[in-house]
DNA sequence: CTGAAAGCGCTAACAT
DNA sequence: ATGTTAGCGCTTTCAG
């Protein structure tokens, strides 16, 4: 029941300790005589290194930590499927961890991450000026943000350009011929979300509309707040001809409030989400959306944060992958 | 940059480690002179206890694993959010892993997770054969498996009634008027993609029904798995009138290819799918689902982990949620 | 109530 | 090429 440890390997090889752990760890100065005494004790009696009582000793982990604020969204576990593969061929394993959009438990998370001495951390912060990494900064630990950025702490990250697809998807509506368009807006404590309404008011802006301020609501990038989103501008007195909600769970609640309201899109209102959705949601009637390159953004992350991870030193970098429109039936305009 | 340890903190406060340590663990046997002196010292250094040189001593963490098989299955990241609810409540940090359906990639965490001395394991096994948590039984880590049983060892595991349920969904579409059934298996090599075919088959042979072995497809759990099945269903010379895909991701591909070769349900064919899905995804025309308690199967997990986590012993025991047949659209014949 | 000292399992510097 | 020794940061006897 007790652990097996290094010193039983050792006994039962006729070894010593350092014997073992050379064998174990670097490939040099064992006698294969010795080599193999070790590898059949460690297999006989079903050693496991403890890799606490390792990293404690080398401060050195071989464990990603990735802390992302919903994992029921898609967008996030896709990215993770990148994440996981640059790390894995790498020969680092990935962990993950959900804050939920909740402060305190980020900061819980953070402060596991740099308890357990993680190798680096990927992040998606709730907030972009609440969140704080200090914790790990202090310590050494390399992070990496995804998705959005903070303005607490000068450090890599990977984004995509939200300012300019929101711009872009906001012109293509009044392309539609959309005058009245209902923003459904995320959290505006992050990046993500601010920079996607500026995006928006910026479209608006350069085509010459007015902005309604009761236009812009705010869904707090889930289901449930999109879908109440969408029912309060609906209930306008002067309806929106269009509607963009700028996440997907967002813009899956949108949809869920328009069926109700047997408000139907194209035709009686032009819609528009923000990232890809799972292919038979978009089926449906097919929803124009702003895709990213979710996975991609994992990679690019994971491959950023290893370079820090392996001591290089580089002055912090801002990866802005595309993302890109792709207009589908949800807002093309018979007319 | 070094780590503040416990040394700098009582040099800091002109005591020794000992009572630092006494401090921010025990409440006792500390006068509140030296408590305060410690108290402002850990904060302004800024000091967090290294958790990999305290459980080494201890023997003890606080982290529990939670190792899914695919990540991006809105199933089991529900199924997370109940295990997290649990866990913080008891002071618990729940991290996760993607084993992604890979036997190696699930080996390969389940050892990190011994390696790092996770207090306990919540597992949905790969395969109910191959999989072997031996590695953590032998440390003493509980594990209990969720969604899936294992047969290599008699371990604690929530799941629900597959059997049963299937049985009861075969039935309605036999009800319906359907007289061949399509079925889309998902990965025979766990418990619940065998006991959901095995539902089907019971329900065929009550109804007298035959089995016709090129209606069962498989379709390994995923979307495109599902997609594929359901091509390969529809392109048989005698069509079937009925489709019952036995999960999620599998109905949304069964769905998308449906779409795409211009098959409607329920007029052309019916259709049942298996767990619950995203709201726009069943309003969609409303799909006939099995709907399963998601949370509450990692809630009642997590609470039996816990127990064996602190220190209870019980022989091994099973809990079986309710699975329900929640007839929409989909499958209703007009007739 | 507090401190000194030992040791969790491991690796790395130093001997041999 | 191998063993001995020290020590990573922490907690916990054991003294005092």
């Amino acid at each position: 029941m007790g652990q097996v440890t290094i010193r039983d390997v050792a006994k039962a090889a006729r070894v010593s300790p350092a014997t073992v752990s050379r064998v174990l760890n670097t490939s040099e100065n064992v006698s294969s005589d010795l080599r193999e005494r070790v590898l059949a004790a460690v297999q006989e009696l079903g050693y496991h290194p403890n890799s606490q009582a390792r990293s404690l000793r080398t401060r050195a982990t071989t464990v990603l930590g990735v802390i992302i604020s919903d994992i029921t969204n898609p967008f996030f576990t896709s990215m993770v499927r990148g994440a996981e593969d640059v790390a894995n061929k790498a020969g680092f394993s990935v962990v993950l961890a959900n804050a939920d959009e909740d402060l305190d438990k980020e900061r819980r998370y953070l402060e596991v991450a740099a308890a357990e001495q993680m190798a680096g951390v990927l992040l998606s912060p709730a907030s972009a000026t609440e969140t704080r990494v200090d914790v790990l900064i202090e310590r050494g630990i390399p992070v990496v943000t995804i998705d959005r950025q903070l303005k607490t702490a000068d450090i890599d990250r990977v984004t995509v350009n939200n300012h300019r697809a929101a711009k872009e998807a906001t012109l293509h509506l009044v392309e539609q011929g959309c005058r009245r368009i209902g923003f459904i807006a995320g959290r505006l404590s992050t990046t993500t979300g601010a920079g996607r309404l500026a995006g928006h008011k910026a479209g608006l802006k350069e085509a010459g509309l007015p902005l309604d301020p009761e236009l812009v609501v705010s869904g707090d990038f889930r289901i449930d707040g999109g879908r109440e989103a969408a029912r309060r501008l609906l209930k306008l007195e002067d309806r929106p001809d269009g509607m963009f909600a700028s996440n997907n769970l967002m813009t899956i609640g949108a949809i869920d409030a328009l069926d109700q309201s047997g408000v139907r899109f194209p035709d009686d209102i032009a819609l528009v989400g923000f990232d890809d959705m799972m292919p038979s949601l978009v089926l449906r009637s097919t929803i124009t959306t702003i895709g990213q390159p979710t996975y991609e953004i994992g990679q690019r992350a994971t491959e950023l944060l290893l370079r820090r991870v392996l001591g290089e030193t580089f002055p912090s970098r801002h990866i802005v992958l595309p993302a890109t429109l792709k207009v589908r039936d949800s807002s093309l305009r018979r007319a």
